[in-house]
DNA sequence: TATAATTTTGAGACAGTTTATCAATTTCAA
DNA sequence: TTGAAATTGATAAACTGTCTCAAAATTATA
């Protein structure tokens, strides 16, 4: 149950590492925590680990999940104005169909948008970095 | 000067009638400003206006600025933290191209992402309602 | 055009989210 | 083990956006 998610906290610890930042119990938690799941708000998160951590700050999980974000492990979202921090770790870019009924959120990839994307980027003289396509609207269930 | 936007303008009366809503000289006033420009945020367009009217509440420009939305003239963009209204009343649908070196907004359009967009959403079930596409990436100028 | 009903405004209070502060605690290299 | 440096937790503060409400402005109607 501990070693679960042994790539991604070397993933961190490499980060640490280069950046003369401390491994913590707090970010060991934190990090198990947010690999369980795929988004999650850091009020989510906060109310999440209270059982196991009464004492843990908002603001650790905030700052903790900024580094996450820092190391490549995390990306944050803004839907709204909620920020949810996806789990990007196991996986490569993807993007996001977002239900405006229930809120939930599908994933998906496709290798054709993300060319065309770069296709208009070259044409006006950029160079992405990153890029974040969401798509809103009904999933099949709330349409009726 | 202040018959530049009489399309916008009649829209907005058309918008206003529909509702039982009144024109205003501050819902003027802000029409013109935010026609002005592509981009804007609420505070900077009340910083923008206190030169021409001191008194004009921030409040008021974000209920005006949403009333622009509900019309059809505006559509308001989370960029991080900052939500930016753009101005849609001159021109379809676009996407954004924005450079992270220098703040650049660069507004494009591209039918095969669109027309691939659908594709996805119906492999998945979804009927899409509105989307978002940003690239983040440098600019010419900036990558130097 | 005067009146009255209704909407809008401005100012600040308020709410929600995220960051800053700082003394106390923890980590880790030597 | 020790001590310099980083981190934490609690809370204050900052920020963005909305709500409240009395006063003012607008519009339909007489």
């Amino acid at each position: 149950m501990t070693n679960k998610h042994v790539k991604e906290m070397e993933a961190l610890k490499e980060h640490l590492g280069k950046h003369q930042l401390k491994l913590t119990r707090q970010r060991e938690l934190i990090l198990n925590a947010f690999l369980r799941q795929e988004h999650i708000t850091a009020e989510a998160m906060y109310h999440q680990l209270a059982k196991a951590d009464p004492h843990l700050g908002l603001a650790t999980i905030y700052r903790t999940l900024n580094l996450f974000c820092d190391a490549g492990l995390a990306q944050a979202r803004h839907f709204g104005s909620q920020t949810k921090y996806d789990n990007v770790s196991h996986k490569g870019h993807h993007d996001h169909l977002i239900c405006t009924g229930c809120e939930m959120i599908v994933e998906f990839e496709n290798e054709e948008i993300e060319r065309l994307q770069e296709e208009v980027a070259t044409q006006n003289g950029f160079t992405i970095k990153t890029h974040r396509l969401e798509l809103y609207g009904l999933c099949s269930r709330c349409r009726h």
